[in-house]
DNA sequence: TTACATTGGTTGACAATGTCAACTAAGTTG
DNA sequence: CAACTTAGTTGACATTGTCAACCAATGTAA
């Protein structure tokens, strides 16, 4: 087999597999509302423009998922001392909550995925693609 | 780094260059359309419904999908004499061109990917995203 | 400080992609 | 044969992604 197709089934079986366990939860939020929580938290004073380069996505993609997420009270806007024309996002209890529930499916599927696998081997493949990614930058 | 970051991170950094490059091309069809052109022309006896399934998307989007590529002249369908309900599709002589153009953008992204990298690497790596993949199926 | 360019965000319009359900026609099975 | 399944087609719609215009805040150079 070909890297170019282990590497694209692989993403693609993790992805449906994470899509299908979400789609169980109770929750009526997409993918990309539950990426841009995750998102969110890592980031350190999150921003629209910061989250967009982020996720590299367009600016008004991500507006208007903000703008969802604001409306059903997962996010929070604050506004930035820095800069006056854009605000800080982070999450509120509830959008903490979402984003525990979807992260404890992101793990299972990941230790499903790692089932009686080497963490050696684990650790090898990161710095693998670590390598091969920073090829293309 | 963690597993999940770094396989997402990877898989998005080899589509957007490919993306990239394919918009270089004079080719007006989308990277979906460039996938199903790969795909029809792998499958042996390939039908609309062997490209959904292997593509794991809806019938209804393939569909559509090769009805547009048909159009383009870009793909054939013929009858399919071992099953009166479906077609058998092939690719045209400009589809084949098409798809060897595409094939040489992808092979000169996972080239640069792959530039100094020891072969045994690469061969790890393929043989551990399989390992991955086997443990979710 | 003013003039100009840049940046962050917002919005409208639209294109591309993905999903669901209903339906026809051909095949399969009891 | 009747009941069921499968391949394909279509309509309607949801989600995701893109482009361009615009405003207000910021940065910068003369």
């Amino acid at each position: 087999m070909e890297l170019n197709e282990a590497l694209f089934s692989l993403f693609h079986t993790v992805r449906n597999k994470i899509i299908e366990q979400v789609k169980q939860m109770d929750s009526d939020l997409s993918p990309m509302h539950l990426k841009s929580l995750k998102v969110i938290s890592k980031i350190e004073d999150c921003t629209g423009q910061k989250l967009a380069t982020f996720m590299g996505r367009d600016k008004a993609q991500i507006n208007r998922l903000i703008k969802e997420l604001v409306n059903q009270e997962l996010v929070i806007k604050t506004s930035n001392k820095e800069d006056g024309r854009s605000q800080i996002l982070s999450l509120s209890g509830r959008g903490t909550q979402y984003l525990d529930k979807f992260n404890k499916i992101e793990k299972q599927v990941f230790d499903t995925m790692l089932k009686d696998i080497e963490p050696q081997k684990v650790e090898l493949f990161i710095q693998l693609a670590n390598e091969f990614k920073g090829n293309l930058q």
